[in-house]
DNA sequence: CCAAAAGTGTTCCGTCTACACCCATGG
DNA sequence: CCATGGGTGTAGACGGAACACTTTTGG
């Protein structure tokens, strides 16, 4: 099939992480200027190259490690991107991982460090080369995947309230839910569980906190919010 | 963001076709067993290389046109692949690349002199590296897109009858679907257009040939199938 | 004349959708 | 006492699933 190595070229492959964040009620993005050339000064997903002792998603978890803090974080992969140009510098092959975190869990000041920045989905400028294509994908992609897979959760703290949850819904799907639909639903799924414990920071009268628990999720056949 | 270039290290990167065929109301997938080292005589996937002067996507039509004779294929991305030890001669990352093809129209010769053959899904061997993975994943692919997208035309000859249709349907989801149930939905869908065409070989009565409308289905929002 | 595939409707049930009001509390 | 967000139920529409018999004709 493939024919013997020396006869072909070898190319750089790097990862880019795309990673979302919700807060305010919004999807945010965490992107920044670039600091190198090319490109130096336009926004830019964060990445770096892939390098010989480490799998595509090991270089992702790094890159996304190193920026952040974070390990364990729910990633996927969005897609490849080879465009012969999409680097004006040198050919380079890129694979787009998609992470969804909790904006309270990140470093702060490694990203300030890295001069990266939250910003709103819906305010997204430009980006760098086919960026703001492979967000598109990553956002397509979750939209695909929320009603099937438990997306939401890496959003959110631990513990949510069902209206922070619908608002990570809507901001995802880009549309208003009913919420007394939505709750239904939301009881209908024994994976989503209620605890004891009262939030009192966003309201007045207290917003019970839920939890998702894994290993009900893992036992429960499918999902179906 | 990214470092500079000449600080990393570059590797080879392939494109793998999994081709999709129907035929004998089978799905079908092509593969050959592999004429070099490493893995030679394991069965796999048919790949290459990508070169310095094309895409990732055009690197996959040619390969795959190098192999069938065929243009213009409908083709997806599958994701890429990247473990360290995959290949186990050089580091290599490869893309794969789903095609799907209508049996009737590939080249025989070419095909036989590439080594490769049309081999049931369902008894399906051990497939060289990590290639049984990326069948894998193309079948859910296709499995959750097949609701959404017309797949299924790809597979089958300009005009086909309804029961094929069906057939297509049931082999990719792996389950039987209900006739008149079937031929309800196909009703409600105006880019399936019913031509005044008999298919006289499969049946002694006769069945209607149908065509997809590709205009039809460009004007016509949405799909649901 | 019969085997083999084509073709055709109705009923039921569960799911999704639309929709508006009371509750608890902090300030 | 009132503004703010939390919490609750029902009725109608719609779509999916189950289900069996008649038609045509080549051999």
């Amino acid at each position: 099939m493939t024919g013997y190595y020396g006869e072909h070229s070898k190319v750089f492959v790097s990862v880019d992480c795309i990673v979302f964040g919700f807060d305010h009620n919004k999807l945010k993005l965490l992107i920044g200027k670039r600091q190198m050339d090319p490109g130096r000064g336009e926004w830019s997903l964060y990445g770096g190259f892939v390098r010989e002792d480490e799998s595509l998603i090991e270089a992702a978890d790094r890159v996304l490690y190193s920026l952040t803090g974070l390990k364990d974080v729910y990633m996927k992969q969005v897609g490849a991107f080879g465009a012969i140009d999409r680097d004006p510098g040198e050919r380079v092959i890129t694979v787009a991982y998609c992470a969804l975190i909790n904006v309270k869990d990140y470093d702060t000041q490694l990203c300030e460090q890295h001069g990266v920045e939250w910003v709103n989905l819906d305010e997204l400028p430009h980006l760098y080369s086919d960026h703001n294509e492979m967000v598109r994908k990553a956002i397509t992609l979750l939209r695909r995947r929320i009603s099937t897979e438990p997306l939401s959760f890496n959003l959110l703290p631990e513990l949510f309230t069902l209206t922070q949850l619908q608002l990570v819904y809507e901001a995802i799907l880009g549309e208003q839910i009913d919420k007394r639909n939505f709750r239904k639903r939301v009881k209908s799924i024994d994976f989503i569980e209620k605890t004891p414990y009262i939030d009192k920071l966003s309201s007045k009268r207290g917003a019970a906190l839920y939890r998702f628990n894994r290993e009900m999720f893992a036992n429960d056949s499918y999902f179906k919010l």
